[in-house]
DNA sequence: GCCCGCTATTAACCTATGTTAATGCTCTCT
DNA sequence: AGAGAGCATTAACATAGGTTAATAGCGGGC
């Protein structure tokens, strides 16, 4: 068994439970990746890039985040071992990403052209459902947020950051934490310190 | 032509440019769908409710909004002609639906089964295509939204409103527009007075 | 072991938005 | 025309979160 075929395992395992592909489906789909390594605070991807890449997390930990004028980074979420990643929204409307995804630990891909997959969902309907899965979990994902934002002051929001990702704030430095919450880091040393 | 058959000609058009139905997958969709009406402040979908209903809007203007304990509502969204509703999400994940879809209008429908479409999308790649079209373009807005909670503060997201909604400000009250900012109406009086 | 750089905390002050309440506007119903 | 019901505005005050700056802790490289 060759490195690359070792590598697609659990990827395999991942995608033939979500949409039972046939053998020639499942291959076809495995051949379109490569594997890619990244060192820490190394980029999958940049904010205004015209990026096509689509990848699956081996192993590691990734964040996606805006840049603002000032220079202010804001989080938008993180991508641990068994996601997708990749700047999917800006590839359907066709322009440049609006984010940046960026390793946090050292991390380890396996790497595929969006293209490549768009035509994979054209010839097999599994891969078309498999496309529309992943958006589907996005979907999800983003609603929720939403209704965070909307419902939800920084206090709470600290709390469902927590309950989300799970063991992720012994990973990861405050200030991203604050940085996904949508505050300063000052703010969130002082929540931590509220009274329960 | 029947009446039912005359009120899906719009709904015919936007689906025949979205997937390129043949007759008989446009006759099997188009059947999925009866007319229904809802008088202003009627609702489509009630928090909670285990809803499977999906709707094609052929005319008038909803507002999808989130209840919070002490009563105040918030405004997620708002929808008019030619948009397709329901609560997508919470029918994906087997959940009641968080939200309330209200008529802010007098409104016409055309209003299916999710089973149904479901059914549809797995026998049709057609439909299965739909699904995904579909959910791709919420995705697509949830995260906007989602930027715009995390980079913009309330003078900014009001802007962003204005454009993302063109005429929608002269046709609503102004509490919806400051409910769908996430703020209050004295708060967006204040930004409104504000000289540019 | 020591230094340096980075992170978290804390404090003082600032600003945007929330809260409450009073006022006045506009529309409709009679 | 008058009354009443929302709705938008305004003002006074309260609060959450931002900003800046000082300090303390911790960890890695030399």
């Amino acid at each position: 068994m060759s490195m690359q075929e070792y590598s697609t395992i659990v990827l395999r395992q991942i995608v033939t439970q979500m949409v039972a592909p046939d053998e020639s489906a499942l291959e076809s789909f495995c051949n379109c990746f490569k594997p890619r390594k990244l060192a820490a605070s190394e980029c999958f991807i940049e904010a205004g890039e015209q990026s096509t890449q689509f990848a699956f997390v081996n192993s590691g930990l990734l964040r996606f985040f805006y840049r603002q004028e000032n220079g202010r980074e804001l989080n938008k979420s993180f991508a641990a071992e068994n996601h997708f990643i990749g700047a999917y929204s800006a590839y359907l409307s066709g322009s440049p990403a609006r984010f940046t995804i960026e390793a946090l630990e050292p991390t380890t891909l396996l790497s595929a052209s969006l293209d490549r997959i768009v035509e994979l969902s054209d010839q097999y309907p599994c891969w078309e459902r498999f496309r529309r899965l992943v958006t589907e979990q996005l979907y999800v994902r983003k609603e929720e947020r939403e209704a965070e934002f909307l419902l939800d002051d920084a206090e709470h929001r600290y709390h469902l950051f927590q309950q989300r990702y799970p063991g992720l704030e012994e990973r990861i430095a405050q200030y991203h934490v604050a940085s996904y919450i949508g505050i300063t880091p000052v703010s969130l040393s002082r929540i931590r310190k509220r009274p329960k």
